[in-house]
This record gives C-alpha cells, structure tokens and sequence, in this order.
DNA sequence: CTCGACTTCTACGAAGTGTAGAACAGAGCG
DNA sequence: CGCTCTGTTCTACACTTCGTAGAAGTCGAG
C-alpha cells in the first residue's frame, strides 16, 4: 500500500519540497503554476487527495488553525529509503537482492555506499 | 506501472519458485495447495491474470506447445532489486535516500555491502 | 444571527484487479 | 469428416483506487 497517484504524487512533491506546512489553498495556486496552463483544480479536489495522503499516513495537518495547515510526515528521502526497504523486505533471499542492487548502482553512488559503510 | 494484485503476487511468487514453465492448470493447483482450504479457483482466472502478468512483462509463455508454457521473464531477485533502484531513480537528493537506506539496514545486510563494494 | 471561508460528504468516471462464463480453436477418435 | 475434449481467448461484472468536483455542513467574524 504504498502506490501513489500522480496527482498525490504532485502534491507530496510540493510537501516535501516546503518544510513549512501549507493550505489547501496555497497547494492548489502552487499546483496551477507548476504545471503551467491548464491546470486548474478546485480546492476540493486537492482537499480529497490531502485527506487520501492522511489515510495513508503519508501527511498529517494541524486541525487547531483554521485553514487547516498540511505538512508531509516524512521526509522525501525517509519516504524513498524505506520504499526501498519495504522492496528489499519482500525478498526471501536478501543478499542476491542487494547483490543485484549494487550492479545496477552508478559508481558514484557505489562510492557513496562505501563511505557510509565505512563510517557507520 | 509495477504494482501487483495478490493474486498476481501469487502467481509470480510459484513462477519464481520454480525455473521451470509450468502451465495454466498445473498453477491452479498449486495454488489451490499453497493456500489452503477454499482457494479453487477456475483455470480461466489463473489464464487472465498470466495474460496481464504478461502483459506487464513479468511472464513470457511458449505459443508452440498445446497447453501454453508460462515463466517468469526475470528471477525475483532481478525484479526486487530493479523495484528499489526504480525508488531510488524517483529521488532527487540520492546520497541521502542511500544514508537512509543503509541506516535502515541489518548489520548482516551490511557486511554484504561492504563485501559486494569491496570485490566489485 | 448571518455571511463567507473552509471542511466534510457524496458522487461519478476511468483504470486496475479478482473472478469466471461464453465463445472459439485445434487434436484425436469414431 | 464431423464430434468431443482440452485449452485459449473474449467478454463481463463487481470492487477498489484515483482524479475530479458539487452539495452540504461548520465555525469564526461582524
């Protein structure tokens, strides 16, 4: 369950792209310039997909405030790691994943891993 | 465009079980074994969702013979690791997706890695 | 209390998935 | 050669998810 739509993926784009929290609203003007012309969505519509992206626990709002404020849980980068993990997770056998995974890594990220590897 | 059913799942999951192909009636089976009790289904579902499988490119099938021969196109393994590396090419900031990663990793997991980065 | 902004409810169409009957095709038998 | 199996393809329907938004409800300001 962790698939998004393309208009929720727009939207956490913006989430994550804002450290502040936003208004419906202001998604929505920021929705219209991002996609250049046609775009213009009722607020409606992109206070149905904030409450979709809540189920799924991917956004949570401040109810206090009156236009409710909107702010992604996690960042774009935990969201990414642990999609990965959950792909990661699904395999019986880990290390020919991982060994798969690694061949198909940029050397540049191969050099990444390695500090990483040798910090921690 | 990766996501899977249960069913499917269910299906690639016996595919990648097992090298050989198998046909349409011998995966009914199976899968009336593996999941119990009350899963008979007709042999007409299991064709359509290896239709769709193939369709996805999942799953290749032999035309010559009579009763069709289905098998999965890549190990899971190979399908596992291209999911995460797909979740990682949707990232912006990829360093940190992989610190997250790894932060998020077993320490046997990550003797692999170092091992895999290491030879390689 | 009323108005307006904001949120929630309800809804509908398109796509994907589980499920399978109906129709079609080819191989062997009588 | 035509029937009957066995197997494949077509068609179909219900359910869920997602894009999209109007209708209805709520709450603070005046």
């Amino acid at each position: 369950m962790a698939s998004l739509g393309e208009l929720e993926r727009s939207v956490m784009d913006l989430l994550w792209s804002a450290p502040e929290a936003s208004t419906a609203n202001d998604l929505r003007d920021r929705l219209a310039l991002g996609e250049g012309q046609g775009k213009d969505l009722a607020v409606t519509t992109v206070l149905t997909v904030l409450s979709r992206l809540e189920k799924k626990g991917l956004v949570e709002r401040e109810r206090g405030t009156r236009p409710h404020r909107y702010r992604a849980v996690s960042t774009r980068e935990d969201h990414t790691a642990r999609l990965m993990h959950e792909a990661l997770g699904t395999a019986t056998d880990r290390e020919a994943v991982l060994a798969r995974f690694i061949g198909s890594v940029t050397e540049a990220e191969a050099a990444t891993l390695r500090k990483l590897l040798a910090s921690g």
